[in-house]
DNA sequence: CACCCTGTAAGCCCGGCAAA
DNA sequence: TTTGCCGGGCTTACAGGGTG
């Protein structure tokens, strides 16, 4: 089935959804981007990753610690695990709640408690990877499982603060009536800079303009060499100097129609290859297939998924949204769970892999599981 | 004490304007 | 044409006050 361009698809919502807006085209470029963050998310679940996840948590810059930047995505390393199970806990589930089941938080303080969160709010809206608590050992981080009038189902985590990888979503919108890139391709590189700075991997350039990697090992000595196989030396190693503050770095970028000329990437796709680790492109054609089947030609799988969007946007009035990255309504939520787990192979065909070369979606998924399987609690001294 | 509402602050993303 | 910056819209976090 051929599906729109996604700039069709943004006039689309513009008129059928965002109508209420002052700019209908900027209210669906900001929905769309949501949808960026949201088909990621659910990917990386899909790839059994979602007890490593922590949204929207600052990080500080390698040896810099000054500076931090928000990451949408991090993935940390697990270094306790509770799976619980409470009968006939009604609605709301906030913390208060549980936090007397959970082992886990003996550790911290009542001051380090995030007493305003809710797991899952009394109109059935999750809070995805919901902070309990956090002091500077880490964080324990908790997800629903199942939930009925009998019983709730959670996990808890604790997660250590120095996470192994992240994700960043951008999206680019065509900008109109320009022939070249729109303006807003900067913003994108913003995510470039970060991308540079958080981990403890070195991109340095030799003079005949490869691209080279240089870390610290444990003792002291410098590991470099050409970039991927400095990656690949860091991922397969056990020493904890390499591994304990390499951040594997991943870009999710959506198309603009404007990132190539031809076969040749332009400037700014190159500025942010170099500076991710992994760079996936999400084409068009599977944010567009995503779309057409959550919202326009609605497949009944996503139909969960499909009320929850439409209860969230297009009304004009804020304060209560359902579809987002941290908050998702429940049933959406299996329907979104289920969908990107059953169509696995598809969504692996919605991205394109710019960097590394010879990357596959099935390597970086590969890689995130290597790096999650470390011996985490050795290589930081726990 | 839990829960609700409100306001403030900060941050991010997309779109768009205008100076360079 | 390129670049820097800003507005609008959204998010989360948190504090304070009221209520049961």
């Amino acid at each position: 089935m051929a599906y729109p361009s996604v700039d069709k698809l943004q006039q689309t919502l513009a008129s059928d959804v965002f109508s209420y807006a002052a700019d209908t085209k900027k209210a669906a470029g900001r929905a769309l981007g949501t949808l960026v963050e949201i088909m990621t998310y659910y990917t990386i679940r899909a790839w059994d990753m979602r007890d490593h996840i922590v949204i929207e948590r600052a990080l500080p810059e390698f040896g810099n610690p000054q500076i931090t930047h928000n990451v949408e995505f991090s993935l940390h390393p697990i270094v306790g695990k509770e799976q619980k199970q409470i009968a006939s806990c009604a609605l709301p589930i906030t913390v208060a709640k549980i936090k007397s089941e959970i082992g886990l938080l003996s550790g911290f303080d009542a001051e380090h408690l995030n007493r305003s969160n809710q797991l899952l709010t009394s109109r059935d809206t999750r809070r995805n990877s919901c902070v309990l608590a956090e002091n500077g050992s880490g964080m324990v981080v908790a997800n629903i499982d199942a939930h009925s009038d009998e019983r709730v189902e959670f996990t808890a985590c604790k997660l250590h603060p120095q996470p192994f990888a992240v994700f960043e979503c951008k999206r680019v919108g065509v900008e109109e009536g320009m022939k070249k890139g729109p303006q807003t391709i900067e913003k994108a590189k913003q995510g470039a800079y970060v991308a540079r700075a958080v981990s403890s991997l070195q991109k340095l350039r030799s003079r005949s303009g490869e691209a080279i990697g240089y870390i610290e090992s444990s003792d002291g000595t410098i590991v470099s060499g050409p970039l991927t196989e400095t990656i690949k030396t860091i991922i397969d190693s056990h020493d904890g100097g390499l591994l304990c503050n390499f951040i594997l770095t991943v870009g999710v970028v959506s198309n603009h129609g404007n990132w190539f000329t031809s076969e040749n990437q332009n400037k700014e796709l190159r500025v942010l290859a170099q500076s991710y680790d992994w760079l996936l492109f999400l084409t068009d054609a599977g944010l567009a297939q995503f779309i057409d089947e959550l919202l326009l030609h609605p497949v009944e799988e996503l139909a969960a998924a499909r009320k929850a969007f439409l209860s969230s946007y297009g009304t004009g009035q804020s304060g209560s949204n359902r579809f987002t990255k941290v908050q998702m309504d429940n049933s959406a939520d299996a329907a979104l769970q289920y969908y990107f787990k059953s169509h696995a192979q598809e969504v692996e065909g919605w991205y394109n892999v710019i960097s590394p070369h010879s990357g596959t979606v099935k390597k970086l998924r590969d890689e995130l599981a290597v790096l999650g399987a470390k011996n985490w609690k050795q290589i930081h001294g726990l």
